[in-house]
RNA sequence: GCUGAAGUGGUGGAAUUGGUAGACACGUUGGACUUAAAAUCCAAUGGAUAGUAAUAUCCGUGCGGGUUCAAGUCCCGCCUUCAGUACCA
């Protein structure tokens, strides 16, 4: 029989041990209710997809999970729940393709994404599980969507009231007054312009379509006219925008929000056309008006139809119909080489009094300002372009040495107003326009108001119902609605979501009254606005959370998650997030106070290269020799050499069985660094590398790979190193039979390099540098192998400075060892505190008695050391001759600069 | 185009307020142990030149300047890469 070892570092029994002690102990559950000041560390919860996690997808959970069992370390009660944000677009197409449940598709999913995080050794309170697919959890979700519904936003206070607070005008009649609550409501329907997927068979948010084209899928999207629920999230542009300067966010993050907000302040001009008709433009440049030679407006403008002269007509109805049918992808294709119709009409400019020609394009959009610009060539690129293209007049009115010029400056060709600096001159322009009611100043936002209707099958219902006198809400005790079982998961033949298919869940009679239900669901973002708040209480069936639970935890003090939702999820849920704060449900203006925003995991794909005749495979360096092409392969069968396995290959995929593969020494594959992905056959799974090297050193591992915030590639090779600590961890500790820990007092070195570990991780931890930390604890294990340390009292602190990277095995030593975790936490409180000497104090020195010299350490040296240091440097001492030097700087060995 | 971040050995990456550049790890090379391999341990490892050697000298943080006793770090001007954004008046 082979003998054993049993005190070899078995990583594998341990973190079953150790997962399961957690479970089963519920160590990790978190108390509502304690005198320890709290914490709450939340992650981004993941959409659990079909193809189950990669070694990406654990980076940030990781790092999150040393926060919190550092914070716990310190004595903070802290929270770090997970869950899921199930509703989504795949589980429905993969519905769609084969009649399955997305429900069953979604639970699936769960159960494997469950089972892979759990042997990430990561410390949630799963007694918190949230999804979002459940009907008591979108319960709530549809109780906010009715108290957004139920509100307005009242101008004066800047803030959302109840809907029942509304002031109507007592002249109406009560069918405008319905008509106007509704137009007040923050949760309104609206015909709008949507983005209309067609791959997608939906509407879109502006957030989702990215350049034209879908953020999922990639599909085209075109502007179309559809009754959709909007949510009214421009009321809060001030506040979002306001609100950003007190987080502790990346300075990338908020700038990204700043920008989709777009505030951008100036002033609206009216030009007149004639006695009826005159154009709003708006404009940030009213310093430039003197300058204006042209108007343009958009296509779609209403107002085309009452100025275009008769012999123009046939060609602006011919532009309006191409630039309609146009996406918004081929109107960007025009950025170059704009288009443009004269209407024949002509304005006046209320400055100058001159007549000006007025012309369409789509290159000014209806959405945006008042849908008509005033065209200042000189001093705009765009119009500049329009002008040079059509030959339109360019009239300098900034002082420049260049035709076009977009800056500040002296204003010139501008009547009485020349010599003006341009700021001054932009004052002055408005007042004058505001005091002749010609025009007002006004500050305009890129956001647009979020369409949150979509024509789908799984998502929450919206809890309205239909009528001819308008909409109802549900109210508070018919809620959940829940989702109806329907026949198919395709939209209807004439466009309406898949849950008009369910007639008898459509239709409802209340009180003797007929109702239509609304048969649109909500977007994906609707789970993930509120769900930090649910963590706090579950289980409550009377609120969404209770206020003492909401008191005590919120704000959210960490949060860590991708960069990708820098505006979508983050600008929603602080957006819900303020409206609740404004009618009273939660205590804190912000939901997220720090962010982190973890870098991605790259993929290291190979390519080999098919000759284009088809007539068999080379490897990368003889590519040069043929004409091929290039064809990914599965990185399982290429070693660490870059080697590709042609056995393996032709024995799991037939297509290669008759290829030849030509190659010089090995057959070499070429690496391209990519994002990880099923398609580009570059996963490497992390449930492999628990198998081989254990979660521990998978943690560590990833932690070490490099900043958090960078995205890096994954590189299993390198992973040796880790897991040769860990090993040398164990050892230091065990020897061939048994635990070696001495009860001696360790000596001035070893507590000298504990010490430093300690200040430096915890120091680390607090900047999420974890990659330097892992470095600290490796340097700190060498050190005290090599003095051979095993002195208790350096390990038991040791040991709780490496639990939150290596938690599994800190804790199997503390076990053997025979200490407890409660003893352990009072008798290191305050463990990042160091005694190392202050390394840059000044120090008085004196040399041979006579000189007296204020040195700077940058060591630790102490004072016998430096002076014999100095003593010993008689360079040092020649150059001196007598004069006393401002400042030393000493370095161990060597005097490496003085001032005299 | 605009905005933001970043360019350091063969590789991932360290470097407090400007103060011994390359920590730590991978890889590579050599050695020990072994019948052998694996594992483990030890040593060397930015480049160039000189020397049997210890060692010495010079050059080195994308490029070109500047400030400073001292620059990866600060300033000016470029180049490159990545990310975000895109006719927002």
């Amino acid at each position: 029989m082979v003998n054993i070892n049993m005190m070899e570092y078995n990583f594998r029994s341990i973190e079953e041990k150790w997962q399961k002690y957690w479970r089963e102990e519920k160590i990790y559950s978190a108390s509502n209710t304690s005198n320890l000041p709290k914490y709450y560390v939340l992650d981004m919860f993941p959409y659990p997809s079909g193809s189950g996690l990669h070694v990406g997808h654990p980076l940030g959970y990781i790092a999150s999970d040393i926060i919190s069992r550092y914070k716990r370390n310190k004595g903070f009660n802290v929270l770090h729940p997970m869950g899921f944000d199930s509703f989504g677009l795949p589980a429905e197409q993969y519905a769609i393709k084969t009649g399955q449940h997305p429900k069953i598709t979604t639970e699936n999913n769960i159960t494997r994404f469950k089972e892979q995080l759990d042997k990430l050794g990561l410390s949630y309170d799963w007694d918190r599980e949230i999804k979002t697919s459940d009907s008591n959890y979108y319960k709530w979700t549809q109780w906010i969507f009715l108290k957004l519904y139920n509100s307005f936003f009242d101008v004066e206070k800047k803030k959302a009231r109840c809907i029942s607070e509304l002031v109507i005008p007592d002249k109406l009649t009560n069918d405008e007054k319905v008509r106007f609550t509704d137009s007040k409501r923050l949760a309104y329907i609206d015909t709008i312009d949507v983005n209309w997927c067609e791959g997608l068979g939906t509407v879109l948010a502006n957030e989702e379509v990215i350049g034209g084209l879908s953020e999922r899928g990639g599909f085209p999207v075109i502007r179309k006219p559809m009754k959709q629920w909007v949510m009214r999230i421009t009321d809060y542009a001030d506040r979002l925008l306001e609100d950003l300067e007190d987080l502790d966010w990346p300075e990338s993050i908020k700038l990204s929000q700043k920008n989709w907000i777009g505030k951008s302040s100036g002033a609206e001009i009216s030009f007149y056309v004639d006695k009826e008709n005159s154009i709003d433009v708006f404009t940030t440049r009213p310093d430039t008006i003197y300058g204006a030679t042209y108007l343009v407006i958009a296509p779609e403008h209403p107002i085309l139809d009452s100025i275009v002269t008769k012999d123009k007509k046939q060609l602006i109805n011919d532009y309006r119909k191409v630039s309609s049918s146009k996406s918004d992808l081929e109107r960007q294709e025009n950025q170059k080489n704009k288009t443009g119709v004269f209407t024949g009409a002509y304005a006046v400019n209320p400055m100058t009094d001159k007549t000006i020609p007025i012309w369409i394009s789509d290159y000014v959009l209806y959405g945006y300002g008042t849908g008509a610009i005033m065209a200042v060539p000189a001093h705009d690129e765009r119009d500049y372009e329009f002008a040079k293209k059509f030959n339109l007049e360019i009239i300098k009115v900034i002082k420049s040495k260049d035709e076009f010029y977009s800056g500040a400056g002296e204003i010139i060709n501008s009547g009485k107003y020349n010599g003006i600096e341009s700021d001054e001159f932009k004052e002055i322009v408005s007042d004058f326009l505001e005091q002749t009611n010609k025009g007002k100043k006004t500050t305009n936002y890129k956001l647009r108001d979020w369409i949150f209707t979509r024509q789908r099958y799984w998502g929450e219902p919206i809890p309205i119902l239909h009528s001819e006198e308008g909409t109802t809400g549900l109210e508070d005790h018919d809620l959940p609605l829940e989702l109806p079982e329907v026949d198919s998961y395709l939209p209807t033949d004439d466009g309406l979501s898949p849950l008009a298919r369910n007639i008898e869940w459509k239709s409802v009679t209340l009180k003797g009254k007929k109702y239509i239900r609304e048969t649109n669901t909500m977007p994906q973002w609707a789970g993930s606005c509120w769900y930090y708040l649910r963590f706090l209480d579950p289980q409550n069936n009377l609120n969404f959370a209770s206020e003492e639970n909401i008191n005590y935890w919120m704000p959210v003090d960490l949060y860590i998650g991708g960069a990708e939702h820098a505006v979508l999820h983050l600008l929603y849920s602080r957006f819900w997030h303020k409206v609740l704060y404004d009618l009273g449900y939660v205590n804190t203006k912000e939901p997220f106070k720090k962010l982190v925003n973890q870098g991605m995991i790259l993929g290291n794909s190979a390519y080999i290269f098919r000759k284009t005749d088809q007539s068999g495979y080379v490897s990368s360096e003889l590519k040069k020799q043929y004409d091929t092409q290039k064809i990914l392969v599965d990185i399982k069968y290429v070693n660490e050499r870059n080697e590709l396995d042609i056995e393996s290959l032709k024995k799991d995929n037939k297509q290669y069985n008759e290829s030849t593969f030509e190659f010089a020494k090995s057959f070499i594959v070429e690496r391209e660094v990519e994002k990880m992905s099923k398609s580009k056959y570059n996963v490497v799974n992390p449930d492999d590398i628990c198998e081989k090297y254990g979660t521990d050193t998978l943690r560590m591992y990833e932690m070490f790979l490099g900043p958090l915030e960078q995205s890096k590639p994954w590189n299993t090779a390198g992973i040796s190193g880790i897991h040769n600590f860990l090993k040398k961890f164990w050892k230091l500790y065990f020897d061939s039979n048994k635990l070696i820990v001495e009860n001696s007092k360790p000596d001035d070195k070893s507590l000298k390099s504990l010490h430093r570990c300690i200040k430096k991780v915890s120091d680390d931890i607090e900047s999420f540098s974890f990659n330097t930390a892992v470095s600290t604890l490796m340097i700190t294990v060498n050190d005290l192998t090599a003095q051979r340390c095993r002195s208790r009292e350096i390990l038991e602190p040791l040991l709780i400075v490496l639990s939150p990277f290596a938690p599994h095995i800190a804790e199997e030593i503390w076990e053997k060892i025979g200490n407890n975790r409660s003893i352990v936490l009072s008798k290191y409180p305050k463990y990042n505190e160091s005694y190392l000497l202050d390394s840059t104090k000044t120090y008085p020195v004196s040399i041979n008695g006579k000189l007296r010299y204020k040195i700077e350490l940058r060591t630790d040296l102490n004072k016998e050391e430096i002076e014999k240091e100095i003593l010993s440097d008689k360079d040092f001492l020649k150059k001196l001759e007598g004069k006393t030097p401002k400042r030393i700087i000493i370095v161990p060995g060597k005097i490496i600069n003085f001032v005299i």
